[in-house]
DNA sequence: TTTTGACATGTCAGAGTTGGAATGTCGGCG
DNA sequence: CGCCGACATTCCAACTCTGACATGTCAAAA
């Protein structure tokens, strides 16, 4: 019960605005996919621990059964702790960058087409965060100036990761001159 | 049976050079932890089920039980089929970036904290990158090629993340006098 | 010769993640 | 009114990952 942040991701959604199982999932999908993806089974099993636990109450009750969850004070107190005392992983495990490693067993021009690949990937990435960017309206609330700061954040690290590539192929062309 | 690249590492690993599971293990450490890592239980656990799957195999004993496996031209062809065929996924979670969509629940004095804290962090981790370059010899061999490219990538990305970090303090000061 | 440290493997429980299946309800459009 | 699509929840099997525990061997330094 160390990490676990779809846990502090849901109760910081929550703390945000009361919600159900099911608002919860669409606001994973449009705002946090690109941080912390979660799938129903999940977001659903969560919830049921976390009112247990005494974090979340069902604060509501609606028709077809839905259920409104609001964060408790204890629920608030885990949230702000796990964002001042808890120092972020710093594990992060990418599969692109593993194939990286074993690019030796492939030809050049394979292994030059997968570089290629990702650049493409990580520009294709790039343009839809711009297009984001320009249809979202940024109004002056305190969530947006996060979501923008998140935003920028992509907008970096994709353009890093095209140039990275595009600068790796040219190393490898390089490398095969010689 | 669709990800899995804990699989491919040790495939790619080992089709570099036969190990046993114990020199694997240091093979994941030193070069592979930023990108992959893995624990020993799952390294031998995995070494079994690809060597029953018939990718790998035991190529010989040694002294204190010890199997130096290889990989067999099945395991050479998932490799290649991986490398090639696999789009990598797109998927990364950061709980450091999630925080980022929370900090609105925090003072203006914390939430500015967590940030110069990260952009430390950052730098902290790119120092260790160029020390690492600096200590490395860079033989003229097909590995050393693969690892100065994901080296290369450490260091953009550390130098990225610190240089975000810093302009997201600043916009938050910026937003604070508004 | 004893002891220490590196070598070496194996097993386990518990938590997290994935993807899918099953089930049912409500609101509004034709 | 009947149907469709969105709303809404619950359960499950299979797999991955973490961290710890357990066990034993060999080489060489003290």
């Amino acid at each position: 019960m160390v990490a676990m942040s779809l846990r502090h991701a849901m109760l910081g959604l929550l703390a945000d605005q009361p919600a159900s199982g099911y608002d919860l999932m669409k606001r994973f999908e449009s705002s946090l996919s690109n941080a912390w993806p979660a799938t129903q089974s999940q977001v659903y099993g969560e919830l049921g621990k976390l009112t247990k636990a005494g974090l979340l109450e069902v604060a509501a009750e609606g028709p077809r059964g839905r259920k409104e969850y609001s964060v408790t004070d204890e629920g608030r107190a885990e949230l702000h702790r796990w964002l001042t005392e808890t120092p972020p992983s710093t594990v992060r495990r990418s599969d692109a960058l593993l194939r990286v490693f074993f690019l030796n067993h492939l030809t050049p021009v394979e292994a030059t087409a997968y570089l290629i690949s990702e650049a493409e990937r990580a520009a294709g990435h790039h343009r839809a965060l711009e297009e984001v960017e320009r249809n979202v309206d940024w109004g002056d609330d305190a969530l947006s100036v996060n979501g923008r700061l998140a935003l920028e954040y992509g907008l970096r690290f994709t353009a890093m990761r095209e140039e990275w590539a595009r600068w790796a192929a040219e190393e490898l062309r390089k490398a095969r001159q010689r």
